[in-house]
DNA sequence: TGGTTTATGTATCGAACGATACAAAAAGGA
DNA sequence: TCCTTTTTGTATCGTTCGATACATAAACCA
């Protein structure tokens, strides 16, 4: 049962976990394989055989990451009774999670790579992938509200999406600006403040 | 007149206005300064003795931007009569210079530097400045109006300013994504849609 | 023309980067 | 006990980073 050689010294979903905090607050890009092997305890060869290189540890770690944060988010979206209450709560929980005391404010699917440029391209197009399928997401729901009787046919169920995924990417950038949950639950009460309109358009 | 010595073999404004591409294209820290040497066509020595280190070009190339493209869109506010019409407008112009072809996509204050950490803090720092600074002249209008009558006194304009700074961060890294001008412009006019609601709170 | 001043081009600096070579260590299997 | 397998720690690889030293070139001034 147990592994053949010697055992790991080292809790790897742990060091992992700590992995995806670093990247989480200094971004792909800005975080060095320093920075991780003193904040996972570990020696950089056991990190390379442990997870590979540097990129699939950042995949690794956005998993993680997905798993951890973005499931408390992005599972109000589908706890709701109503689509008008899933989007609201989604909101909310965003708000929530963005100004969460002890941990990275914003978004690291959102942060973590922004200029697809250089050698992070293919890490920057797995990050735009994701962001891309939030919004499906949003779209679904939506679209589930217009099978529901909730929302009119005629509305414009991607154009919904697309706006509430694009106030979602902007509260990244806010909360790191430094806005409290307060504040972003201001911002998120604004963006419900058009739903009826969106809704039902004439 | 002229200056004493050897004169310069390139155009410092052209040479900064390339280099405020380069940084707009792949952020601050993504950027080397061999991209830049390469991109301005000028010698290292050169850069250093006509703009100072890495980070006193970027705040120069910064300032190169908001009077080349944050005007465009920032002069909206001033140029409307209502309210109303200068967010619909600042909106707009921020959708357009977003997905403007031949041009990198997005803002360059807002995508620029995201995370604090590391030597890049005091240019995060200007960064962040600039952004807070953009989100009070929205609220500046925004009294404006208030003060014309336009919008009601019981207005919460701090939030109403947070919420649209919001959507223009949010609307840089949709066009990151790759979403178009129409599509950007749904979501502005999404955003409008919460203005009747936002401006007379019950 | 000779002296001063500034800019350019080459060549390179020390530091930090991501990533490994290598041997010792610690386990299971025969 | 000896062999195989895997991990760990040290030391270091080659590259790239931001930033300069230095000699030469090109202008103005006296």
């Amino acid at each position: 049962m147990s592994p053949r050689g010697r055992p790991r010294t080292f809790d790897s979903t742990a060091a992992l976990r700590r992995a995806m905090l670093v990247f989480w607050e200094k971004g792909y890009e800005a975080t060095s394989m320093a920075d991780l092997t003193a904040a996972m305890q570990i020696g950089a060869p056991s990190l390379y055989a442990a997870y590979g290189n540097k990129a699939d540890l950042f995949a690794a770690a956005v998993d993680t990451y997905k798993a951890e944060i973005g499931l408390e988010i992005w599972g109000a979206l589908s706890r709701a009774a109503t689509a008008r209450q899933a989007f609201a709560d989604f909101l909310r929980e965003t708000a929530a999670a963005y100004a969460k005391p002890d941990q990275p404010r914003g978004c690291m699917i959102a942060l973590g790579v922004l200029n697809g440029a250089g050698e992070a391209t293919s890490i920057c197009e797995m990050l735009r992938h994701s962001r891309l399928e939030n919004a499906s997401l949003l779209r679904q729901r939506l679209e589930q509200g217009v099978r529901d009787g909730e929302i009119a046919p005629t509305a414009d169920t991607q154009k919904i999406a697309e706006f509430y995924a694009t106030v979602q990417h902007g509260m990244s950038i806010t909360a790191r600006d430094g806005a409290s949950f307060s504040s972003l639950q201001n911002t998120a009460d604004a963006a419900m403040a058009a739903w009826d309109a969106l809704i039902s358009p004439r």
